[in-house]
DNA sequence: TAATATTTGTGAAAGATTGCACAAAGTCTG
DNA sequence: CAGACTTTGTGCAATCTTTCACAAATATTA
């Protein structure tokens, strides 16, 4: 298969939402152009998107809505379900788990952890946050695939080694650091702070 | 100027994270090629990325870790604070407001704001909630330059206009929808499901 | 059914970003 | 202080991504 460029897969999560919600009311086709305009994006781009993966349009009439979304559904594996673990129940990783916007995406948060030994047996929402010692046991009792590094970032690292060495392959970092991984090991760094500052460059920059 | 590319900006604020923790260790300089390798960035991308604000190096030495630190304080706003409004006091937004990691980057979080009148009069940290109603006047009394849309997808483009009516040009919105914004507005994405969901398009296709 | 109108899929062009490679500039050593 | 070494800054090339534009396919209309 040809290359598929990053921003392509967010994208394809992009119109699977915009999709979905065509198909729930019952809108049966749509046009690249029209879908494009919903999410502010160029009908060629939502062409060629999907042009990465197959022909899922029909000439002169758009895409049917239904097929559509089962198609991008089966793309992003949205068929199967992963689990996930959370390393650093503070602030944010509560507010991770606890977070509405997940559950419906066939991502399960089944672990917390913590190293702080007054929260372990604690519980958050529905999960028992155990003690980071336990990470390679609870990673291949639970059959974890997806870690979340949601602690400071000066122990980053040492989790994300933890997390690898138990057999996670991908991991969500929130920690302000770049991590040092292996190519093998996927790694997406939301870094919040970053995002906000990005905004204040913007103001200080404008005009 | 040449124009900068974006994620330029976005790693500028790396360099100097790293080259604030080489300052405080008595770190006096430090070549391209190191600082890449402290950030998984490559010597020549440093160099460019640099290269867009000025001549900070000096050859055979590399970089003044005092002076590029004061340097990209200058130039990424460091030098100024923002006051940031919150819409949406939910999971996330309670997180934000009370993250500790945005605390020391000139980005005070001086309001929150929320539809639920049950929620209005009470306290998340040291700020009390106040209505979406009285979103034009916080704005404008509070100074606001940087609204954080916390809100559900449904909310999400509503608040944008009013917090834009009100004059603010920055967003950064939390919302998993594509805000119709005018250009004069900068808009910046965090779509904490999207990012998840890539790494289950990662899962589901690997190998 | 024929003529017109839409809309896709995709090469090729344009644009943006990253990596290469090296002259020029400065440092260091004996 | 001369020669060896290091490191920057930057055109140029390579790569990656987006946009353009149009033939081919299908729909619609009369």
């Amino acid at each position: 298969m040809k290359k598929v460029p990053e921003g392509t897969i967010s994208r394809l999560f992009i119109y699977l939402r915009e999709i979905t919600e065509l198909a729930r009311m019952n809108i049966r086709t749509i046009s690249s152009a029209e879908l494009g305009e919903r999410t502010n994006l160029s009908d060629a781009q939502v062409r060629k998107d999907l042009g990465y993966f197959g022909h899922f349009g029909v000439s002169g009439a758009g895409y049917d809505t239904n097929e559509l979304k089962q198609a991008l559904e089966k793309i992003l594996g949205k068929d199967k379900t992963w689990n996930v673990a959370v390393v650093g129940v503070g602030q944010l990783g509560s507010a991770l788990i606890s977070y509405s916007g997940f559950k419906k995406h066939g991502l399960q948060f089944i672990a917390a952890l913590d190293a702080d030994t007054k929260k372990v047996g604690k519980k958050v929402g529905e999960i028992t946050i155990e003690s980071i010692g336990e990470l390679p046991k609870v990673v291949s009792n639970k059959k974890i695939t997806i870690g979340i590094i949601a602690v400071p970032a000066e122990g980053a690292q040492e989790v994300a080694e933890k997390l690898m060495a138990a057999g996670v392959e991908c991991l969500l970092n929130f920690a302000p650091v770049s991590l040092n991984v292996p190519e093998n090991v996927k790694v997406k760094d939301v870094d919040l702070s970053r995002e906000l500052e990005t905004l204040s460059y913007f103001l200080a920059n404008k005009k």
